[in-house]
DNA sequence: ACACATTTCGTGTGCGTACACGAAAATAAA
DNA sequence: TTTATTTTCGTGTACGCACACGAAATGTGT
């Protein structure tokens, strides 16, 4: 292994200066300059990042800002938790994590929170850039200052987030249309529930909306879609009323998407004698979700690990900073086909890390 | 953070002390190192690992004793990039590994290569455990040496490794006649094809039947199961040969289940008449199969996460060397379900690792 | 009391990098 | 040339831990 001191006996010159070189941090000549770079191209030299951590202890602060979560809403405590798992994990690089919630369905929290994040002078931020326009203020203050971020689990274009990490929800919603054909076979009627005011979400969900049914479309498939929205989903009782009566009407529907995480609040709210005639699919492996999945109310969940995406978040950011790692533009999740039978297998990391082992000490 | 120097300060000891507890070298009093010890827990102390990974610098061997792969049979190839991953980012933790490689059809080729791998002093090693008798010699080996070592894809029971990763085979075969039934619905025949002597992972392939069989049982769904051997897989002229008459006799048969990665051998064996009335499913995410997806000549695939299997066996071994961190003791890899569709996504941290970018140095 | 062995512990150095400080060299101003 | 100024660079210390070396403390036998 190549050190800086070795590059430095090499060039006849101290570790200071290979150090200046290394770093661009000027004071150097351009003569002596262009000797060390050329020594250190010629070795391949890579600092070591361990050293460099160990060197570097707490200049690094990496501040992340998504939804907040509840008992209703659990979808956004798995980024959480990988978030957290891997904080533990990057501490040691130097490289402190800290946490700021706001809440998902107001623009103004999400500002406001932005605005608190902001004065603890970050070295680089990880948004879910859930709202539009307020997403523009955001990046515009960040890039005046010069911090890098990464979006999480929203994809939106035109920004110059380092990297996305994310699932391709058209791709999703693809998928999804092909398990519903497989399990109805040709010529049914299917039935899209989404909330009608779901500002939140609304890009990645329309998404998923398009690509079910343009697997139908691109695979020539009759498959007549309804179409059902619902305002909000904190009615439990409305949504039973409605859905219910929706599904009288329409006795022909066999399958039903919901594309988003609230597919379980839907199963539970159809009366029995429907749901055992249904082929239900939805999003996203939330407690609630892998519950209906496991008393076959629900038969498939697309998940995007989001235990995962919370995990590489903070990993991506820490070795772009420790380590100057590019990342690449977008990164996709997996579009996770969850039955039954698999789901147990499929949150192994997530439920790893609650219930984590490690000595206290050597 | 709490470090040694400030335990040694509370404890009135010497830094040299507290390292002596921590280690358990000796040659403290049983006063102090009550006293030391009291305070460390106090504190719930943890050695940094940066700290200590510089200070060990190339104190650790990860030796891997895994099969070789070639353009025939590429399956092994993908735990074997993981590993080459995990290497490179386990090196700045003091942390080496060498990779040893053996034919996966000969026992002695197996032993040979693991006795040339001893030679090497490792302080620990991650085996493939295909050979059962063999095995117990190795293990015998190792557990005299004292040198700790994990199963790597095939599980074995009644030894003492300090893990195994990989899948649950019973559980695989189980979702993949799930997959079938879905696909071809109640009452059909379906073809289980397997070579007749699968030494290699005789094991995993009958429990992968075992599960596929007892998806109809459990659910009590009509399901005629036919089996076709065939005596290995080298000679591509018999086993067309084979089939399709076997096919030809059998024109009930819906589906064919191959619970092996050599799904796509089977497939291009098979006549394009009788191919495209065909579901076939079998396992495994490898070039030729993840080509068969997309032609639509197989329907799924089972994957395993080969190259995660690889990457994470490294980092378990390193954070056991490294930071003492106590693994599970079986992980289980996520029963991947591959479709045209998301096979892409799927594959990701394979393709990645392969166009790997980094800038040279800071 | 002494000499000696043994146990117990403190000090110092190295791992590879970051960065502050100040010295030497080069340049500009007198 | 001398002095002041700027540019260029070398030295030293810190990060937290591992481990070698040897000193101090304790114990043993006479």
């Amino acid at each position: 292994m190549i050190t800086i001191k070795d590059i430095a006996k090499e060039a006849q010159v101290s570790e200071g200066t290979v150090d200046r070189v290394l770093h661009d941090r000027g004071g150097v000549s351009q003569k002596t300059k262009e000797k060390v770079e050329k020594i250190l191209e010629k070795h391949n030299f890579k600092v070591n990042p361990v050293a460099r951590a160990l060197a570097m202890k707490n200049k690094f602060k990496i501040l992340t800002l998504t939804p907040n979560f509840d008992t209703n809403n659990v979808f956004w405590k798995s980024p959480y938790l990988g978030i957290l798992k891997a904080k533990d994990e990057v501490e040691n690089y130097g490289v402190d994590v800290e946490n700021y919630f706001f809440n998902q369905f107001d623009p103004s929290s999400y500002l406001e929170q932005f605005n608190i994040l902001i004065k603890s002078d970050p070295t680089a931020v990880i948004i879910v850039p859930t709202f539009m326009t307020e997403t523009k203020q955001i990046v515009n203050q960040l890039e005046q200052l010069n911090i890098p971020y990464l979006f999480l689990n929203i994809d939106l274009d035109g920004f110059n987030n380092i990297s996305f990490i994310g699932q391709d929800s058209y791709m999703g919603g693809y998928v999804a249309g092909k398990l519903m054909h497989l399990s109805l076979g040709k010529n049914t009627s299917t039935l899209v529930v989404h909330a009608r005011l779901n500002l939140t979400n609304y890009h990645a969900i329309s998404r998923r909306i398009e690509g079910f049914n343009d697997y139908f479309i691109k695979n020539n498939i009759k498959n007549k879609v309804l179409t059902l929205s619902i305002d909000g989903f904190n009615n439990d009782a409305s949504i039973e009323k409605k859905i219910n009566s929706f599904l009288e009407e329409h006795q022909e529907i066999k399958g039903v998407f919901v594309p988003s995480s609230r597919v379980a609040t839907i199963a539970n709210a159809i009366n029995s004698n429907y749901l055992a005639k249904l082929q239900i699919i939805g999003f996203d492996n939330t407690k609630q979700n892998i519950e209906s999945l496991a008393t076959d109310q629900v038969a498939f969940l697309i998940s995007q690990k989001p235990f995962e995406q919370g995990y590489e978040s903070i990993h991506l950011m820490s070795d772009f900073l420790v380590k100057n790692k590019i990342p690449k533009n977008k990164i996709y999740s997996p579009i996770d086909i969850l039955t039954k039978e698999n789901a147990i297998f499929n949150e192994r990391n997530e439920t790893d890390f609650e219930s984590f082992e490690q000595l206290s000490y050597e």
